[in-house]
DNA sequence: AATGAATGAGCATTCATTCAT
DNA sequence: CATGAATGAATGCTCATTCAT
């Protein structure tokens, strides 16, 4: 039996053990999300251990795309509310540091796609809402950030990030083309695959915000 | 008994009416594809009957979404061949076009919104080659078009293509968050919903294009 | 592979297969009903056959149920139906046939105590309402036989028989005591053990019967 | 933390808590025994602490249940010890105050339907077995009363009052259908539902005591 | 006495696909 | 060509009870 986490401190660390877990098992995994048997038994824990510290499964998941994003709209709100840089600069850095993030944590791409789908069938209304709230909570402070740094109608700072959220996800997904046919007859930007999605984003990224701020 | 389709065009006639079938059955339906057993038997056929004239049940939903994207890829095609029309118009034209179409066809963006996740899953390899390169083939043939009209460079097309493409599916799910909340806390940019879609669609193809061809 | 079963003839006999195995697993077992796994494989057939022949596992046990009171309700009309005999012979003799097939068919009573808690729950109301159909007519006809050979108001034999199945059940549930302990100090009239139940129940219908027609 | 219970008294008095808890959620509940958990909580205490005061959950209820029928006991003994009424008279009062208190007590009821499914497979036998030897001393108490009274053979009330019991419990889970269907095709007699049980209760009694008396 | 974290067994059902007839 | 019976893998979650603190 695993030690008990009795007091606040034990519990978190528990908590974050069973996420850090649960992502390993799901950047090893086929893209579907590893079973609750398995998440408890690779924690070490009973499967009804994993059920006191999240609701269900699906929690777990949502949890670790919410703290996934978490730090790439601190730091674009970061680079927003910096006074150094023009307008033009803070944009790149931007697209810069998204497109970093996401190269080191290709898990909150694969978990994206599955959001519509998988997660939001089957999570409990209550929690599903807690999530959003909280996600919605972070875009909007740094789409005001944008507002306010580079001076646009309030409102325009969070649609600007709906829509590079769009195009992360929407680039992902046609990304996802398995890539075993180097087919030369197939030009090369039809040929997007996984390892040529960072380049491809951050270039369709740089157009788009540069026909936004036109 | 269903009768025997003995003849080519009566084969291509039954096989005509199950696709009917399966999509009025995924119109009608909660999100997810109809089971094979449902569309046999609205098709009037038995089970086994289907897999006479599909391999795998995926295999109609690709093929679904690949005739549904044909019309609108020859009309961007027909827009970007026309002599008439300044790059502006045309470029506007096709972003009408297409929301339009998208309006009038939202199995697409939902059926699209499956591909990443069931349809390439579970279709066997040979079949899923087939759809992909009738699908570029069009998609080759409306970015050559373009590449022409706005004398880009060759490949360019294609690209502005995949880009918008993206967009269409990302914002269409981003767009999929139950809208029963009308919560007035919520700044209208986050609260898309499915009948926000069209505007907001538009709207930020506009502002790519404007970027991408500046 | 179980030979297929094609024709209407073969599919009964399968049905009737399953049938006879999930209850002699039920009559070996421990009160519980078998678990849809052991009744498929005792069958010699694949889990997802057995749901072709009935549509939940409790439909199993309820068809067994019922069928299992055919042959005693139809005896009892015989009973009534019959020209000879004078009335308290023929109310002796459906009494001991009600007994002895009890008797004989232990399991009748066993699945009538999980009626009301574990059948009832989890059966499709539309399967549920066709049993308790089918049963109702046949309790109908039977009370008519009895309202008719003892004139009696119209009606009264199926109260009759409803309250006979009442002392039918309710005593049987008292005699589910475990009765490891001979306890000389209990009277023998607590001590009431399965097999003291036919005894037991025989008096009691005597009485209640005498008290009914009187 | 919940006040410490150090003295007998306090023991005895949160023992009946839990008892009280226990019935408001059995009686606000859908028919199941409420969970360990809810008991506790809504006792304001930890699980952990029920279990120091039952050894196991059907042991609460199985208490319930003996409390429940003592004051009915007690009442039957009352009657037929009085030395006034006639034998009938007697009877019909016993019937009366039985029918009513069952009126009053459904939870009686349905505990008592649990009994033979639910919570004599879980206790420990030593407690199954104190509670059956407290319950027949009951029961021989009030079969006593009867057998002086009415002049019955040593042993005979007891097997009246079993057989009464059985009658009870048959015809309750007879009621138990849910009676949506006001099917105007289904006799009267049939159509048992909770809220005729109590006068069909009383009249199958009244037969029964009829015969068995005669 | 009180707490509450940890345990882990147990199970019905769907449905794409095949292939004997 | 058409049929439809047979297959069987795959899995989340509850909850009574214990026992370390």
């Amino acid at each position: 039996m695993a030690k008990r986490a009795l007091i606040a401190e034990d519990k978190r660390a528990r908590r974050g053990a069973i996420l850090d877990t649960a992502l390993a098992l799901f950047n090893s995994g086929d893209g579907g999300l590893p079973t609750a048997s398995q998440i408890a038994s690779a924690s070490g824990l009973a499967k009804g251990t994993v059920y006191i510290y999240f609701q269900t499964k699906e929690e777990i998941f949502a949890t670790l795309l919410l703290e996934g994003w978490i730090p790439v709209l601190n730091a674009v709100s970061s680079i927003f509310d910096s006074q150094k840089g023009k307008r033009s600069e803070k944009v790149n850095m931007m697209i810069a540091v998204l497109v970093e993030h996401l190269q080191r944590h290709p898990e909150l791409l694969r978990l994206d796609a599955l959001v519509s789908g998988v997660l939001e069938k089957s999570m409990p209304l209550e929690v599903l809402e807690r999530y959003q709230r909280e996600f919605r909570a972070l875009v909007i402070k740094s789409g005001t950030s944008i507002d306010r740094s580079l001076r646009l109608a309030s409102g325009r700072g969070v649609q600007l990030l709906v829509r590079t959220h769009a195009l992360v996800r929407g680039l992902w997904q046609s990304a996802q083309h398995k890539d075993s046919e180097s087919d030369a007859s197939v030009p090369h930007q039809l040929a997007l695959t996984p390892s040529l999605y960072a380049q491809e984003l951050a270039a369709a990224l740089r157009e788009y915000w540069r026909g936004a701020l036109a």
